[in-house]
DNA sequence: GCAAAAGTGTTACAGATACACCCATGT
DNA sequence: ACATGGGTGTATCTGTAACACTTTTGC
């Protein structure tokens, strides 16, 4: 703690900022974009052609512009630079301002969490490339454990919340469903209670249509489609939950 | 979507900033403290002398110093300005960046979400008070809506991980502890149940002492503390979790 | 008919709430 | 003795995993 005067009783918080140095920094927005590509759970990635961190893989994003709200930055951003615009959900992750994180000097950085669905393939440029999330390259500044964050909110998220509208294509078959959240969560679904699960909270519903057996026979798998594909709350308070009043 | 050129195949991050104006912004941190007070779970606010928002409460904060993190700014400002050394708790909460979210100027807010134990009583300049969570005064900017993240963060996490640790004093009986969850989550919690439920988890553990009864009489209530004093998940995974493998 | 994939029924179990009952103390 | 508050035992409920079994298709 600094060893500075005493309580700042009725400053305004204009006054803070003596001591410690000018106030002023550079912000950038930055996006781990994941993706279930081939039944793993993939981020887009970016390389870095010039210093610093040259040769090393990084998020996409870049500086805030003057008028711009974050969330509308990361958008602008991902739109421009990586032609990424089918984005089914943001949302702010963590900002970092550790004063050394970038080598060029103060730089703070807020991060998101955006997803695709696995039935797109996004044009993006020849310099950016999907990487498995569980396999990073080298990757330049604090991006790599910024890509920790993301997996585990994703991961956590999965569990009490209809997220995976976000990794599904609109429509899908529950073994395909299951895929995706094996990718994503790193271990077995099983289709059938997944299906239970998802039913029960009113997450899922039977189009009506079912997809015709493949070569190998089978039954027809029956179409799902999340019902809200906006992210909602659907299982709050596993546990200490509210007297139940009956 | 912005009608900008094709894209950004290559481009250094640098560029970015180019049409948008300077990436040049005040920076602020700000903190919703909270604790419980006479079974109420309350946070602490400052009363603005001076525009903008003169005369409204305010949460405690100010700007970024040059040369700090954003944890190392919020302990320091916490401990200056308004004497809160004695965080048992303290995490990022979210950043904001409406461009017009201060009126004096495009201003950046990363808010934190501090905890006090409920048995000690910083000693606070005279424009500050605590104010009841569930009944706050006229505030200004953007910070009822800070405030309100904040408690669903706390009530959220309280269900999943040991946050009660920052919440209560080291040592507690259980008909204590209950009174402090029951105002953080804004619903009864049977004691009963909370020690099992505490104690299954490993989150609790008997001291040995009790407490001897009250003037009304009653058998001595055990005191209990809680294990680990740093947040833990200690539920992780309530649902979707991985196959047992038994 | 047989293999394959999807879907159903059922059981088992974990973790929580609700509540009746027992225990230890002060007056 | 009895009132008071703490602690234990137990029934019940909810939601999920596990798994055997049935259904529907292709070959």
């Amino acid at each position: 703690m600094m060893p500075m005067g005493g309580i700042g009783v009725g400053l305004d918080d204009d006054s803070a900022a003596l001591d410690t140095g000018a106030a002023v920094s550079a912000h950038e927005v930055l996006a781990v974009v994941l993706q279930i590509r081939h039944d793993r759970l993939s981020v887009l990635l970016w390389r870095r052609a010039l210093p610093p961190c040259e040769g090393l893989w990084a998020l996409p994003g870049g500086r805030l512009g003057g008028t711009e709200g974050l969330d509308e930055s990361i958008r602008r951003q991902l739109a421009q630079k990586v032609d990424v615009r089918d984005l089914t959900h943001l949302e702010q992750l963590e900002t970092r301002g550790e004063p050394d994180r970038h080598p060029r000097g103060r730089t703070l950085a807020t991060a998101y969490l955006g997803l695709i669905p696995a039935d797109i393939d996004p044009a993006t440029p020849d310099d950016t490339e999907w990487h498995p999330a569980s396999d990073l390259p080298a990757m330049g500044f604090d991006h790599a454990a910024i890509v920790h964050s993301a997996r585990r909110r994703l991961r956590a998220k999965l569990s009490y919340t209809n997220v995976g509208f976000a990794l599904a294509p609109p429509e899908f078959t529950m073994s395909e469903l299951s895929r995706y959240y094996r990718a994503a969560l790193g271990h077995d679904v099983a289709a059938t209670n997944l299906r239970r699960v998802l039913l029960r909270r009113g997450q899922i519903e039977e189009t009506g249509e079912s997809v015709p057996s493949g070569r190998s026979g089978g039954r027809p798998a029956a179409v799902f489609r999340f019902r809200v594909r906006r992210m909602e709350i659907t299982d709050a308070f596993a546990v200490l939950r509210p007297p139940s009043d009956t």
